[in-house]
DNA sequence: GCCGTTTTCGGCCCGACTGTTTTCAGTCG
């Protein structure tokens, strides 16, 4: 069982001990364990007995329920509690506001133990009657349900990714030619639906081989002899898979391939209907149009793009030469500093940026004044060890509510480069975010503004912004503008980069890893900043050094 | 449940907000 596993076991051991309503000391503490046990960077189930007391918080009772998770795959402790629990309670632990106290008074009180029961409840005034419950209580959780209830069938681009992956090697099994299409095909960040292209003259025969394959479920309604649509087995995103004759293969896959509002636009059925094609080119050659990657064909400004650029001009994986928006532990990251460096200089980056929390996120273990001297000391001590590699000094300076940094300019001046994102009071309408934002972007030691909107993809939808605005505050001030590549994240939006690309804005593809793993989400950034038509000239971690040393001082 | 002692029982991560309360519990980042 890995670290992560582990960890997720005993947060929701912590959690269900709350809506039971064990000692919450008890719970307290075992939270702290957790915190203790994941920031850990080996290997936890390698830890013996006495290793494992070692940790902060760890005990007798502890180190039990980490052995049973490690020799056995399950805890007693968890198991035992689980099957106390309706299933529906662990939805009801994802709605934002209502934690496992709130979650346990509903369970108890009203017997609500589903979303659906809870909502009704909600409709029906219930719910603000609870001791401790209110109107805007009440709201919040109907709205959130709804929220909820709207994303239950999508997945990030990541686990989609997975899923996607895991079929496609099964309907490899079954046919000569197999293509994805659809959402993921284009890199969108939530996909709604996967989508499939199998090649077969056997159209009535190609639904039992897709059946064949171990956890295909069909929706026999839904299909038909030439779509096959379902899920698999344990996910609720949908699937289609087209069954596509071989003379017809680049035709089909260019139309699953392309948002239908790309196809509109070319007037790809009045051309195409029915034709053979050779190739994606073949279309926009014929048309004497731009060649269009796949992940750009959204119908929305790739053309325009297209008129300034060509698709040689985009940003790739290969590009990238550092990066700048990391944690190690010195914050809340699992690695220290140097194996965070180490990690980089070993995927052939010329820097790399450290950008831990600061003062104000206490959760976080954000750097006080005295902890970032230390930390820079350890950095120039660092710097002398490569002549290939640099660490840069960055922080990751909170705004405030008012649009200050906590940082007294004296410190803000000690460091290459700040990231200022937003952690705290993220419900703020347009009228109050907008200035809180605005100012931080023209905070003289501001160099990136990260994470612009605070998203948490189908978890949390960012606070409102005038992105326009927010872009041009940018270009007057020297501010990068963050695209954070975690997949979690993927914010900024990139259907803005076409924007910043227009105005000339330096994007900054940042990983925001807490750990030497996360680097590699860099790739989901390059992935969703091709989409927006991030050019290789703006991206801010394509910059040698010396150029990124020079853009920010702002010179 | 764990820790750390003023060594065997009392106290437990932080700061701020929100929506409840009428001084504070619960939640969040």
């Amino acid at each position: 069982m890995g670290n992560d596993e582990i960890v997720d076991a005993l947060e929701l051991l912590v959690k269900l001990w709350d809506v039971h309503g064990v000692n919450e000391f008890k719970s307290k503490n075992l939270a702290f364990a957790a915190r203790g046990l994941d920031k850990y960077p080996g290997k936890i189930s390698s830890l013996s007995e006495t290793e494992l007391v070692q940790i902060p918080g760890v005990g007798k009772s502890i180190v039990k329920i980490i052995l049973d998770l490690i020799q056995v795959g399950s805890s007693s402790d968890l198991d035992g509690i689980l099957e106390q629990t309706p299933p529906g309670i662990l939805n009801l632990l994802k709605i934002k506001g209502l934690g496992p106290k709130k979650v346990g008074l509903i369970w108890k009180e009203l017997g609500i133990t589903d979303l659906d029961d809870l909502l009704t409840a909600c409709e029906e005034n219930r719910l603000e009657q609870l001791k401790g419950f209110g109107k805007a209580v009440q709201e919040n959780v109907q709205l959130y349900i709804q929220f909820l209830k709207q994303n239950s069938k999508k997945l990030r681009l990541d686990k989609a990714t997975h899923l996607s992956q895991l079929i496609l090697e099964q309907l490899k099994t079954k046919f000569n030619q197999v293509a994805e299409a659809g959402e993921l095909s284009r890199n969108c960040e939530v996909i709604s639906e996967l989508v499939f292209l199998v090649e077969s003259t056997d159209i009535f025969g190609s639904g039992a081989l897709i059946n064949s394959i171990d956890g295909m479920e069909e929706d026999i309604k839904e299909s038909s002899p030439f779509t096959w649509r379902g899920i698999f087995h344990g996910h609720l995103l949908a699937i289609q898979i087209h069954v596509i004759a071989p003379d017809q293969w680049e035709n089909a896959l260019f139309q699953q391939v392309a948002h239908p509002e790309h196809l509109v636009v070319i007037q790809f059925y009045k051309h195409f209907q029915g034709k053979a094609i050779a190739s994606d080119k073949e279309v926009y050659e014929t048309l004497a149009l731009p060649y269009i990657i796949p992940e750009m064909r959204e119908g929305f400004k790739e053309f325009e793009w297209s008129q300034k650029h060509q698709s040689e001009e985009l940003i790739q994986y290969s590009d990238l030469k550092g990066c700048l928006h990391n944690h190690s532990t010195y914050s809340d990251g699992k690695n220290t500093l140097l194996e965070m460096a180490e990690a980089c200089r070993a995927q052939g980056l010329q820097y790399f940026g450290i950008a831990d929390h600061s003062q104000y996120a206490a959760y976080a273990n954000g750097l006080k004044e005295d902890r970032v001297l230390a930390q820079q000391e350890e950095i120039d001590q660092l710097n002398a060890r490569w002549n290939d590699f640099t660490i840069l000094k960055g922080i990751e300076a909170d705004i405030l509510p008012d649009g200050s940094l906590d940082y007294d300019a004296s410190v803000l001046a000690r460091f290459d480069y700040v990231v200022a994102s937003v952690h705290a009071q993220l419900a703020m309408d347009i009228d109050r975010s907008m200035p809180r934002v605005l100012k931080a972007i023209e905070n003289p030691y501001t160099s990136i503004l990260g994470h612009p909107t605070g998203r948490l993809l189908l978890t949390r939808a960012g606070f409102p912004l005038q992105m326009d605005k927010i872009l041009d505050a940018c270009k007057a001030n020297g501010v990068s503008i963050e695209l954070n590549a975690s997949p979690y994240r993927l914010d900024l939006d990139w259907r803005y980069i076409y924007d910043a690309m227009d105005k000339g804005i330096y994007v900054s593809i940042n990983p925001d890893a807490h750990q030497i793993e996360g680097i590699r989400d860099m790739e989901y950034g390059v992935k969703v900043a091709r989409k927006g038509g991030l050019l290789r000239s703006l991206t801010l971690n394509a910059l040698n050094v010396q150029d990124l040393k020079t853009f920010f001082k702002k010179a």
